[in-house]
DNA sequence: GATGAATGAGCGTTCATTCAT
DNA sequence: AATGAATGAACGCTCATTCAT
């Protein structure tokens, strides 16, 4: 997959070279691992055995880094919402799909190069309200990355109306079970013990059951 | 009020001087204006009159500091939940009191030195994530700090059971409620235009609604 | 033993009070354990449950301190040798004594409070030179601390010349062994597999094979 | 001539470009001059009209530096009495050649930057210690550093052996030379009263008597 | 286009010391 | 006399970035 991500968040496409590809790469793994703030230039330049001025001609700093990476994913979950929902007609067979698409665990990968899906989550999870800030910082470039956003929330909110027309609150919804797919995973990682997951029950099931309730309440 | 905040967080309690007053109130401030990130204790020493020297005194770092403000809201949460749940027997009454307190914008002020509820919060939903990475590093305060938060997601868990004990995923909507009260927050920030928010329409209604579908539905 | 610590390099002798005691007792102890460099009189004050400033009372800085036991430490060896040789009168006599004495391996005690001489000869070893360089700096004390040293230098010196008044060297004979005894104690710890000693040859036994060669040699 | 220092002491080889040089010469010359514990690289940036910064690109830390020095003069000493020894057939010869090599006051200069040994020196015999204590920290490079002092040990003690193979001390012997070699520069600075030297008498003259003296009695 | 060298600015922290009690 | 609180100054080091090649 080629996501679109808007120019201005980089200075040199990072996808159309051998040490683009891999400073999102190793990137996107550095950071999953020591943490954003944690992570340099420097850092990444060693382990992919390049100096980081290099890696400047790409980026101009590490949060337009985090940026890119941040728009890859919802280009990536918008695409897949999209092509799977397509040959969808029943309105609920589309909602239940999207839920499914959000909020399963996936290994799937990115890119050739092997970019796990549950990684880039990982560092979106973590790292969510700081691109947003980011972008009350960089001005210019803010409505294109919340754009991608932005589509996949209305994307969802869309599709909720379909289901119940008179629902009050079909973008609040649809915000809730986009942010709420992240949380689960954070919820998993740090508290397992005061969740009602277990083998057999899954975030899946806890968001078909909210949306199914809220949206047959209210019919 | 006074929290309950756990020995170890920090080096001598700010709470007994007036220097460390200064440092709560002007952290919380500056933390709220520049983001945790850009926030460093030599800054705080400027704002605040003094060196930052000074500042190490209470705190070792200012990742504690952080980890005491939040131990400090989550303390705060609880507080006004039992305090306003106390004498109110109806299950339903007493959820929906709950949702209310959570989700209500309030510019109520703590502690003698007017720190708003708000920008408390503000600063939580920035910094979530964080505090809990932090305690993975952090382990021997680790489950003090976690331990408060837990009690918010148990108690809002508990009503639940009451209004629907065959409901089963109490925990996790409880850990959506308080997460999503959160949330709101930022919503109203980023994506006033996305929102279905009005004047007449708060993040309160759609989180009542929800619930009220929720454990309708399963009865 | 009371050793004689010329005035200046105390502001309150450390001897006349229970605090005092325990800065000179703990303070070795704890220079001994992390080296001069690393020790400061905030980290002795945590180890005598006392707060650093009360340590300024009795000594100005953390150099006058080492001063301080430096002088001690001659003192006590001076002392020593005095005592010891006293009541011997053959020259040869009294300069095997005095080589065993500054040789050997001793685990006598000074003060009531129970420092090990071989701890103070540790230290001594470790920031010898150290002492010599602060004089230059500290010109008032300067004499003060280094007449100690040179009585005891002077004391062999003169045995020396008594056991050989031909001997051309005395000063520097006498300079080679109070230095070596203190070398051993460094060779010891860090080339046990170089030196030559065992179980069954020690230090004092290479002093004295030195000194009976060099002294008959030139008989 | 160009010392073999063992790598791992430093990050980029300072023999290798002007400011490495730079960092060399000056670096000896400011410990010498205000000692190592006050020596910063701050301080020796502003000296080489450089920024510290770009100092830490070499080393470590000031206190690998001082092994780099160290480890450097050592190197030298063992280059100087292979060379001037290679073609001296008797042993007594060898012994003496290598006691004036080690005991002579030099103004000779090594690299091309008139760095002066006998500055060298001043800087070994005031840290000789702290070298070795620093390198039980520093475990990974431990027995490199002390590698080349050993040598130079063994080096002398072999000739010890070859002159008279009877004497039971021929290590320790060589330590006491090699030690005593830099304790005359001590002497000299700080006790030039107390020793027996003059324009006529030498500290070559006190170990080549010492030696002599021991080895011929012990035959 | 990619890299290595260099650097200014700033971070987090400790030190030595003073002041008020 | 002893202590606790406070602080300016400096330390050791890293970061983000630029420049020259």
């Amino acid at each position: 997959m080629k996501p679109e991500i808007y120019g201005g968040i980089f200075l040199k496409d990072p996808e159309r070279s051998e040490l683009g590809k891999k400073i999102l790469k190793e990137g996107v793994s550095l950071i999953d691992k020591i943490g954003f703030e944690a992570f340099t230039f420097k850092k990444l330049g060693e382990r992919i055995q390049s100096n980081e001025s290099s890696i400047y001609r790409y980026f101009e700093n590490k949060h337009k880094l985090l940026l890119y990476i941040s728009s890859w994913y919802w280009s990536w979950i918008e695409f897949r919402l999209i092509f799977e929902i397509a040959n969808l007609e029943d309105p609920n067979h589309r909602l239940t799909k999207a839920i499914i698409l959000l909020t399963e665990d996936t290994s799937l990968e990115l890119l050739d190069d092997h970019i796990k899906e549950s990684t880039l989550k990982q560092i979106i999870i973590s790292n969510f309200v700081k691109t947003f800030n980011m972008n009350e910082v960089n001005h210019e470039n803010n409505e294109d990355f919340i754009k991608t956003y932005k589509r996949v929330i209305l994307l969802i909110a869309e599709i909720i109306k379909e289901v119940n027309p008179n629902y009050s609150y079909p973008e609040n919804l649809s915000c809730s079970i986009v942010e709420g797919s992240l949380h689960q995973h954070f919820l998993k990682q740090h508290f397992k013990n005061i969740t009602n997951y277990s083998e057999s029950v899954t975030p899946t099931d806890f968001f078909l059951n909210m949306v199914k309730a809220i949206l047959n309440n209210t019919e």
